[in-house]
DNA sequence: AAGATATGTTCCC
DNA sequence: TGGGAACCCTATCT
């Protein structure tokens, strides 16, 4: 692995709940000890062997779920661009194809700039949420702005850029947080999609909330018809709020009038949840729906009707994210549970098979956040994307699960960030929409990650694969919360005293979005 | 410090 | 088609 410079400037870290301390570090003696049987053979073996997670080789490959070899040797573990194929040529159709034709072929010289990784982590809440974060959105105006929801409802607004400036809001739904949007025409104004069955409508400064819609008006009556809602998304041309159910219904909700419009449409297999809602950022007709039917489907909004989808993209499970390219809109990212990304290169192209598919680990797990690879709205390419890693890897004898940016043009790994601090799975990423910055929500947290020195990136880019890690050097073997509780600052900064994630108690300030730009 | 539990999807009967 | 066990590279609370 390649030496790292030492940081030059310490994270500032809010620590919110003060419980009591991460689960002590047991020994690698106790954790062979401790070793699972996952089939029926003796001798056979599953479970970390030190930071070292070893397979049982009965099972199959646990990254890309191919018989015959381990996850330790999977050739897709070395490579990520492992087995991806180029794109098919096409023949140009669209003007805007020209410009896809530098990007997916070969033989015309691309025009891709540096990717800007933000790979140090710069502030955190610690334990800022009482449950896992499900979901984060930058404020579209306010810079240093930063919303996040979790499973229990609740709604975090933190000012990044002033580390203390932070609230929660607990009293706006009881239930998972799904999918939140700004109001585009209202930016103190934030909608947000529950499985409790309703769409609320936040003031982010006061906290006051109204329901959009509710879709349990009678309140538990079993299983069968209690509906929650997950995909999300605004229309701004046709003034929709789109949001789709657990049992595959697509419901449109005017937000001038705040009233439904029309009947609720059912747009995936009947009774299978709709996880994602895209509308396109160019062609406002387009509407890209993802769900548990294994289907990520294109719509025309003007006729939107049980089966009238334009296309249906296959996947072998579920998938659990699906967007079109944040510029053009031509693009399609997909993720799915059978631990590969989708890339379909154009909208105007064959949508019958992938132009991509990279096998990454993002396999689901009942205890986690859905991953959801997401693109770089920065990225004038319309390349790079970034998504939490499940499976861990050995880094200097630590079991740590990266942030991977992926360059999804050719499938390489273009970076994988993380930080020796942070030792929980971080499937919730969100790069913003204007700043070289990277938001990530890992268990209870929340990180902002801002790219080091950009000489010190140049360098490192030319080792070919990047591994990059903050903070680590100084902290390498201290545990989060191993030091002794001596300090009321709270603060910690450039002149702090040293850069691990520290206890202490906080108070929660309220954060202003009258913002300063 | 070990054990319970929450949790979503798939698979099998 | 529906119910229940299996999954078993988690995190947290008791």
């Amino acid at each position: 692995m390649a030496q790292r410079s030492r940081r030059t400037a310490f994270p500032r870290v809010v620590i919110e709940r003060d419980t009591d301390t991460e689960e002590s570090s047991s020994s690698s003696e106790e954790k062979k000890k401790k070793k699972k049987k996952v089939c029926k053979n003796t001798g056979h073996e599953a479970g970390f062997r030190g930071a070292t997670y070893i397979d049982c080789p009965m099972k199959p490959c646990f990254l890309c779920k191919i018989p015959g070899h381990t996850t330790m040797n999977c050739p897709h573990r070395v490579a990520t661009e492992y087995g991806v194929i180029p794109a098919p040529h096409r023949n140009t159709r669209n003007s805007l194809d020209y410009i896809f034709e530098r990007q997916i072929r070969s033989d015309i010289p691309k025009i891709k700039p540096a990717f800007v990784i933000p790979d140090q982590v710069d502030c955190a809440v610690i334990r800022y949420h009482s449950r896992r974060v499900t979901c984060l959105e930058f404020h579209p105006t306010s810079n240093n702005v930063l919303i996040s929801g979790d499973k229990k409802g609740q709604l975090g607004v933190w000012d990044y850029g002033k580390v203390y400036e932070k609230t929660v809001y607990g009293n706006i739904h009881s239930c998972i947080l799904n999918n939140m949007r700004f109001n585009p025409r209202n930016d103190g104004t934030l909608y947000a999609a529950s499985s409790d069955g309703t769409i609320s409508c936040t003031d982010l400064e006061t906290g006051t909330s109204s329901s959009l819609m509710n879709l349990n008006p009678n309140g538990w009556q079993g299983p069968r018809n209690w509906r929650m809602l997950y995909g999300m998304d605004i229309n701004l041309e046709k003034g929709l709020v789109l949001v789709a159910d657990n049992f595959g219904f697509l419901y449109l909700v005017d937000f001038r009038s705040n009233h439904k419009t029309g009947e609720a449409i059912l747009i995936h297999k009947k009774g299978s949840k709709v996880v994602g809602l895209h509308c396109n950022p160019v062609q406002p007709d387009l509407l890209l729906s993802c769900g548990n039917d294994h289907f990520a489907r294109i719509w025309d909004m003007r006729r939107i009707e049980t089966g009238s989808s334009l296309y249906n993209l296959a996947h072998s499970r579920v998938v659990s994210s699906a967007y079109f390219s944040p510029q053009s809109g031509c693009k399609i990212l997909t993720t799915s549970l059978d631990n590969r990304l989708r890339v379909w290169d154009s909208i105007f192209g064959n949508l019958d098979s992938p132009s991509r598919e990279i096998v990454h680990s993002h396999d689901f797990n009942r205890y986690l956040t859905p991953f959801r690879a997401e693109w770089d709205p920065k990225d004038p390419s319309e390349s790079l994307a970034v998504i939490g890693r499940y499976i861990s890897e050995n880094y200097n004898g630590a079991a740590l699960h990266p942030i991977d940016f992926i360059d999804t043009s050719t499938g390489q790994l273009v970076a994988e960030v993380m930080d020796p601090n942070i030792t929980t799975i971080s499937p919730v990423n969100k790069l913003h929409p204007r700043d070289d910055i990277l938001a990530s929500g890992s268990s209870r947290s929340l990180f902002i990650w801002k790219p080091r020195e950009k000489s010190e990136i140049v360098q490192q880019r030319d080792e070919k694969k990047i591994v990059l890690c903050g903070m680590g050097e100084l902290k390498r073997n201290r545990k989060l919360g191993d030091e002794s509780d001596d300090s009321d600052d709270d603060t910690f900064c450039s002149k702090g005293k040293n850069s691990s994630f520290k206890k202490s108690k906080t108070k929660t300030t309220r954060c202003s979005l009258k913002a300063k730009r």
